[in-house]
DNA sequence: ACCTGAACACCGTTCAAGT
DNA sequence: ACCTGAACACCGTTCAAGT
């Protein structure tokens, strides 16, 4: 991360030690430049011009490799700003979050991997709370709303870092086979519409936090 | 899936012709036994008494098997419920489709793999598409919408599966590095309360239907 | 303390050969 | 048409040895 002249090695050649943080960062380079399959630790150590185990000296296995590169990633966020109302702390929480994620696409993939813990997408959980909190919720109907966002918001992550499914392409025709004829016709017109990301994130945070705010000025849910 | 006597095998007995129904069966049966890390081409061979290359006669490769096993498992669901209103329709349908991926835990996490493309879990979308134009949301919005209920409901099966993460359990003191002092003590009080998946489920899905309902009733999201 | 080299126990998959 | 056996190109990781 840091380009100081710490260690400049004249591109391409080997630099002659090797820590934690050349490690991850090297990492993460191979990640952008080849995702996740591409990182790999025979790989990382070639790029680093070392022999695969020299890597184990300074990561524990691959599981802890990408777990704190991931971390380090997410906690690269911004997530507390200053003032605003409960909502728009809430907003600009997630939206952070989104933001890291986008900007290392294959981040999103590694938290999802079997036997991987993102713990560090929890972070933003402190501001959530306090702000749901603040208009009334209980505890754990908190906790329960900020599982609610956070599952929006990586599920969303996640399928913009793998980009729509060919097999939502009207072209092909009968949608490939999950839909009959009939309920293809019946999601043709929807499916057609251009996808624009980001207003399906604002739209998705504003429906959330909507129904947390019904939720809060009248304490019978309207749909349950 | 029949167990007609089509081919009785006689317990560990290698049976003397393969098909593609019998790889596909064995395939689930030793993912939901060893879990996604031990469904291996070569596994699934030897519990089949057969040679690893055996199995391609009757898949593409790793990657169609477990597309298609995935498929198998979320088409057993019943998505179609015949009445009811609008917000009662889009709960069934995604009630049953978090019951079919709990019924072989490891199938969530076989959608999320990277290179998998989960299609089949888009099949109930022309039942939320209809409802939700029923009551006046857009192509769009209700597209939108759909993306969203389909992220909560994936994503908290997905943490359903995994298991609460330690990192989590206030037994680890400052929460595991994740949280400063003053953090970990804010949340302390809304991580120690009980969770329950089903509850926190059917919170999820109100939220997230009372704020489509408000949507429709007046047209300024009273949080944008 | 850190790096190397050879080896082990696995993968998915190709290929030529059998029936 | 379907199965076999040997091989290839990879993995993550252990171990003994070097400095």
């Amino acid at each position: 991360v840091s380009s100081k002249s710490e260690k400049r090695r004249p591109a391409g050649a080997k630099a002659r030690t090797l820590n934690r943080g050349r490690v991850l960062e090297e990492a993460l380079a191979l990640l952008d430049r080849e995702g996740v399959q591409g990182l790999t630790i025979r790989k990382l150590a070639d790029q680093l011009g070392v022999t695969p185990m020299a890597i184990y000296n300074h990561v524990a296995d691959k599981k802890d490799l990408l777990e704190t590169v991931a971390k380090a990633v997410i906690e690269g966020a911004q997530f507390a700003q200053p003032g605003g109302e409960w909502h728009e702390r809430i907003r600009n929480c997630f939206r952070e979050l989104r933001r890291v994620c986008l900007a290392h696409p294959s981040i999103i993939k590694i938290t999802q991997m079997p036997g991987i813990a993102p713990t560090a997408v929890f972070h933003p959980m402190h501001i959530t709370l306090a702000a749901l909190e603040e208009i009334g919720l209980s505890h754990q109907d908190a906790m329960r709303a900020h599982f609610l966002l956070l599952n929006f918001v990586l599920g969303q992550v996640s399928y913009e870092v793998y980009g729509p499914y060919p097999d939502l392409d009207p072209a092909n025709s009968p949608l490939r086979g999950n839909f009959s004829d009939e309920e293809a016709a019946r999601i043709a017109p929807a499916v057609q519409v251009e996808w624009d990301f980001d207003a399906a994130f604002e739209f998705g945070l504003s429906v959330i936090l909507g129904g947390l705010n019904a939720l809060h000025s009248c304490h019978d849910h309207p749909t349950s």
